[in-house]
DNA sequence: GCAATAAACGGGTATATGCATACACATGAC
DNA sequence: GTCATGTGTATGCATATACCCGTTTATTGC
């Protein structure tokens, strides 16, 4: 009768996967998201929200309050840009202290997951999210 | 160097697949998270907020504040169970009437993914979601 | 140079989500 | 029957997320 729900198996695949990452790197104070988003920040070095956005594939304001999450927690700081309109975020020393410490936390995770879904889901993992 | 995270290739594919479901169920006033937990209520008829959390993999605290969103907007009842402690869910006759106006456009967005996926990746998202 | 338009943020409102804690009710040992 | 423990909810706090609207600052057309 009813097939299950597509977005369904995705959300609840998500949020399980999603805390075990975060999980993973709370001993170093910041989640899944944040990391991802610490490592747009470092791959750019000067990033305005709008490009963050872009980047993360995210909505302009979800990016700028969790930008200002990072901010209070003194991992990243943002000032203002040439275009007096932009702000510019960059990471904080603390920010590449909390990167540095993270990324290792973040590699156990991915070989986790690589071993539970073996070589052939993990492709399929990178076409869907290719796809869709 | 840096290999894609599994995490947010995962997320960012959720929360597209999940505007894409939410937008094809917006003309009926419910978002698929609340479309997936009205199914659940409707298979059961009868559920406790803890049962519904374990069916959906959900916070019970999560469960009580979604039931109470649809219950605000007269789509589910809830009343006190046998064992008073316990919070009986079933739906509404708007509730009953909402999914099966939303049940012919969520199977349209069921199509859609299928058609965008192909058959290959929608069986690997089915065991990608079986594996984690 | 000025008016119209576009772009970048910020804040309000709303949902979904989890954890920790408090409170209410059940149940079993005695 | 009473007390300890377990189960079911509710609430406070925090994050992530999106949409809409208002304000500020560029940019562009004339």
């Amino acid at each position: 009768m009813t097939s299950p729900c597509y977005c369904t198996l995705l959300r609840t695949a998500t949020r399980k996967v999603a805390a075990a990452y975060d999980a993973a790197l709370a001993p170093v104070g910041i989640n899944i998201a944040q990391y991802a988003l610490l490592r747009m920040i470092q791959n750019r070095q000067q990033v305005s929200l709008t490009e963050l956005g872009r980047l993360a594939d995210l909505d302009r304001s979800t990016i700028g309050r969790n930008v200002k999450v990072l901010e209070r927690d003194g991992l990243v700081k943002t000032a203002r840009g040439e275009d007096q309109r932009e702000a510019v975020v960059s990471l904080s020393p603390g920010g590449i202290e909390a990167l540095a410490a993270a990324t290792p936390l973040w590699e156990a995770c991915q070989r986790q997951i690589e071993k539970r879904l073996g070589t052939d889901k993990i492709e399929a993992l990178r076409a869907i999210a290719h796809a869709v």
